[in-house]
RNA sequence: GCCGACGUAGCUCAGCGGCAGAGCAAGGGACUCAUAAGCCCUUGGCCGGUGGUUCGAUUCCACCCGUCGGCACCA
C-alpha cells in the first residue's frame, strides 16, 4: 500500500444516464451500473469519500414520439420509465448517493448556466442549416426518422442517417422517395438556426489531456478518442427544434430546446449540486468538482458503455474546460457491449426472440447477486462478451453456489451442528493454517489492487480464488474427522475457516452486497455492515454465530425454462405455430 | 468506402517480447462436513492466415481473411 496521504480522498462516480424512452435491459447494467456500484462500494470500504450520482435522461425527440404513439405526454412517458428504471437499479443494489432526473429545476438552472457561460466565453456559435421538416406532423425530424430507398444499394427501408443494408452513412436528402416515419409525409427541406458547440477550439487542450491519460485509460477508450481527435473535431449542434427539453436561455429560441446529449452530461454536475442541497450543505459538491483544489485529492470516474465514449471523453471534458474551474474526468472506464448470440442487444427490439429480459424483469426472476456475479465475472471490460442462459446457469451453479456459497455454508453449518454455533478456541497454528491466513492478507492486497485499477472481473476472480482455497484447506484439514480424534486440530481449522469467511464477506461486499450482508449476520457481527473496512477483521473465539442458511439459490434447466416462460408466455407457449 | 477493436483449448474468457493459462465440458482418483456441493490428477491449443522486425513473436509491424462496432442529427 502506498502512502495514505497520497491517496485521493474524493471519488466522484458518474454512471451513464439511461434514456427514459423505455426500460433498460441487462446490458446497460453490465456496462455501467454494476461496475460503477462495485467500484463505489470498494472505494467506500477503502475509506474514500465517495459521491455516486446518476439519473434518468428525460428529454429528447424519441420520448416525444413514444408519447405521440401512446397519445400521452412526454413527461408521462419519461416519468413512467424513470420509475421502472430507478426501481430496477435500487433492486440491483446500486448504492447511488443520488439518482435523479433531468427534469428538475436545479438541472435546468445548471444546464442554462453552463450554456450561458460557454456562450459568453465564445465557445458557442449560431449557424443556419437545412433540416428535414415533416409538414404533416409540423415537426423537424431527426435523420433516423426518415425512411427511403438507399441511393447506393437500393435497399427500401434505409434511414436518413444510415442504410442498414449496405452500412453507408447517408444524408436524409440523399434518399430516394423519402418519407417521414411519423406521418408518412414527404419531408421538405427547411432552414433552421441552432447553437453549435465549437469543439475545434478545444482540439489542442483535449489532445494534450487525452495523451496524459493514456496510461490510465483502457486502451480501447484512448484509441477511440485519439482517432476522433486525429480526424479533427467538428462543431456540434446543441439545440433542437423541439418543445421537450431544457429551454434555450436566449431570445428568439422559444420554440427550441437544448439537446439531450448536451444537458444529459451536465447531469453529473447538477446531480452533485442537488445532492449537496439535499444534505443541507449547498457547497458540499465542490469537494468533487473544484479543480482549484490540490491536484490529487479528487478523482472522477465515469462508467459508461462504449457508445458513450465521445460524450464523456471529449465533449463533456470540452464543456468543462470551456466552463473553467471544474474537475475533468480522471478515468472513463467504458465497457464494450454485452451481446446475445454474438449480436448487439438492440434497445429498440424487445426480448421476444432473443430471450433477453429487461433489467426489472430479470430482477423479478433472479437474485440481484446472481446477476451481479455473472455481469461482473463475464463483464465486457476489454471486448464484447456474450450472454447466454446456459452460461448464466452454469456460473451461478458451479461457481457462485458451489465454490463460494458452499464454502461458507459447510463451515457455518458444521459449527452450528457440532459446536452449538460457537466459534471454537484455536490451538497452536500449523504451517497449513498460517498459509491459509496469509492467503487472506494476500487476497485483500491483490483484489484491492485490481479494484483500484478498475479491473473488476479480476478483483472478483481474486475473491473467488480465496473461496476455492478455503475449500481445499478444509479438505486437507478434515475437521469432520479431527473432531473425533483430535478436537483441538478441528477447532483450530474451524477457527481459521471462520476468519477466511469473514474476509470473503468483505472481499465480496463490493460485488455481492446482499449475500455479503447475510454472511455478516451469519457471523454474528453486531457492527453495521456499512461500517466495514477493506481489511481482515478477526472473529473472536467464543463468538456465537447467527442463524445460517444457504447463501444462494441453485437453478436447474427446468426451473430456468419455467421462469423464462413466465417472462415471455406468448413466444414460448407450446404448440404455437411459427410466425 | 474510411477508421477502430477483436479472432487464444469443444464452450466462455484471461494473458500481450522469454517453455501457451483459468473455469466449464471430457476421462480418472481419494473423500463425505456441505445446496450429490467440495478436493486432487489427466486429456485437450500451428494463440485466424501470410510475410516482416528480433537472439527470441501468441505478444510489435504490414498485408489478407473473418466477426463486430464507429463514421459526428440515436443517445
Amino acid at each position: 500500500m502506498s502512502d495514505e496521504s497520497n491517496q485521493p480522498r474524493s471519488i466522484l462516480i458518474g454512471v451513464a444516464w439511461p434514456y427514459a424512452n423505455g426500460p433498460r435491459h441487462i446490458g446497460h447494467a453490465a456496462g455501467a451500473n454494476v461496475p460503477a456500484d462495485v467500484f463505489a462500494r470498494y472505494q467506500r470500504l477503502a475509506g474514500r469519500n465517495v459521491l455516486m450520482v446518476s439519473g434518468s435522461d428525460m428529454h429528447g425527440t424519441p420520448i416525444t414520439f413514444v408519447a405521440d404513439q401512446r397519445g400521452t405526454t412526454p413527461r408521462a412517458v419519461a416519468e413512467e420509465n424513470h420509475a421502472i428504471i430507478a426501481d430496477a437499479f435500487r433492486r440491483l443494489g446500486c448504492s447511488f448517493d443520488l439518482y435523479t432526473t433531468t427534469l428538475t429545476e436545479n438541472h435546468y438552472r445548471v444546464t442554462q448556466d453552463m450554456f450561458l457561460r460557454l456562450l459568453e466565453r465564445d465557445f458557442l456559435f449560431e449557424q443556419t442549416a437545412i433540416a428535414a421538416f415533416d409538414p404533416e406532423a409540423e415537426r423537424f425530424l431527426p435523420d433516423r426518422y426518415i425512411e427511403g430507398v438507399c441511393p447506393h444499394c437500393g435497399y427500401r427501408a434505409a434511414r436518413g442517417d444510415q442504410c442498414d443494408n449496405c452500412g453507408r452513412t447517408l444524408d436524409p436528402f440523399d434518399l430516394i422517395e423519402p418519407r417521414s416515419r411519423l406521418s408518412g409525409a414527404t419531408p421538405i427541406p427547411r432552414e433552421t438556426t441552432h447553437y453549435f458547440l465549437d469543439l475545434p477550439k478545444f482540439s489542442e487542450p483535449l489532445t494534450a489531456w487525452v495523451e496524459s491519460k493514456k496510461s490510465v485509460w483502457r486502451p480501447n477508450v484512448g484509441a477511440f478518442v485519439l482517432n476522433w481527435l486525429r480526424e479533427g473535431l467538428k462543431p456540434r449542434a446543441i439545440t433542437r427544434d423541439l418543445d421537450w427539453g431544457v429551454p434555450v436561455p436566449v431570445e428568439g429560441y422559444e420554440g427550441k430546446r437544448i439537446y439531450v446529449w448536451f444537458d444529459a452530461v451536465i447531469g453529473y454536475l447538477s446531480a452533485s449540486i442537488e445532492w449537496a442541497e439535499r444534505q443541507g450543505d449547498p457547497d458540499a459538491w465542490k469537494a468533487w468538482w473544484d479543480a482549484e483544489q490540490d491536484v490529487d485529492t479528487i478523482r472522477s470516474y465515469y462508467f459508461i458503455g462504449k457508445d458513450n465514449i465521445p460524450f464523456h471523453a471529449l465533449i463533456w471534458p470540452a464543456m468543462l474546460l470551456g466552463y473553467g474551474g471544474l474537475e475533468l474526468p480522471f478515468d472513463v472506464p467504458a465497457n464494450e457491449f454485452l451481446t446475445v448470440g454474438g449480436q448487439k442487444i438492440s434497445s429498440s427490439r424487445s426480448h421476444t426472440t432473443d430471450q433477453l429480459p429487461w433489467l426489472h424483469e430479470a430482477l423479478d426472476l433472479f437474485d440481484a447477486d446472481a446477476l451481479r456475479y455473472f455481469l461482473t465475472i463475464n463483464a465486457p471490460e476489454n471486448r464484447d462478451t456474450d450472454f447466454s442462459w446456459d452460461e448464466f446457469l452454469r456460473r451461478n451453479n458451479d461457481e457462485l453456489v458451489a465454490t463460494y456459497g458452499n464454502a461458507v455454508h459447510r463451515v457455518l453449518r458444521f459449527i452450528g451442528a457440532r459446536l452449538d454455533g460457537i466459534v471454537p478456541q484455536p490451538g497452536e497454528l500449523r504451517d497449513e493454517d498460517r498459509d491459509m491466513l496469509a492467503q487472506v492478507d494476500a487476497s485483500f492486497e491483490r483484489a484491492g489492487d485490481r479494484l483500484e485499477k478498475v479491473r473488476l472481473r479480476d478483483g472478483l476472480t481474486e475473491a473467488m480464488a480465496l473461496a476455492h482455497r478455503l475449500n481445499r484447506y478444509l479438505d486437507v484439514s478434515e475437521p469432520w474427522k479431527r473432531i473425533k480424534d483430535d478436537p483441538e486440530r478441528a477447532h483450530t481449522s474451524l477457527w481459521v475457516s471462520v476468519q477466511v469467511i469473514a474476509a470473503l464477506r468483505t472481499l465480496t461486499a463490493p460485488f455481492l452486497p446482499f449475500s455479503a450482508a447475510k454472511v455478516h449476520m451469519y457471523l454474528g457481527e453486531t457492527s453495521a455492515f456499512e461500517a466495514l473496512e477493506w481489511r481482515p477483521v478477526e472473529i473472536p473465539a467464543g463468538r456465537t454465530l447467527g442463524e445460517t442458511a444457504p447463501l444462494f439459490r441453485k437453478l436447474d434447466d427446468e426451473e430456468l425454462a419455467a421462469l423464462l416462460d413466465r417472462l415471455n408466455p406468448e413466444t414460448m407457449s407450446a404448440g404455437e405455430p411459427e410466425k
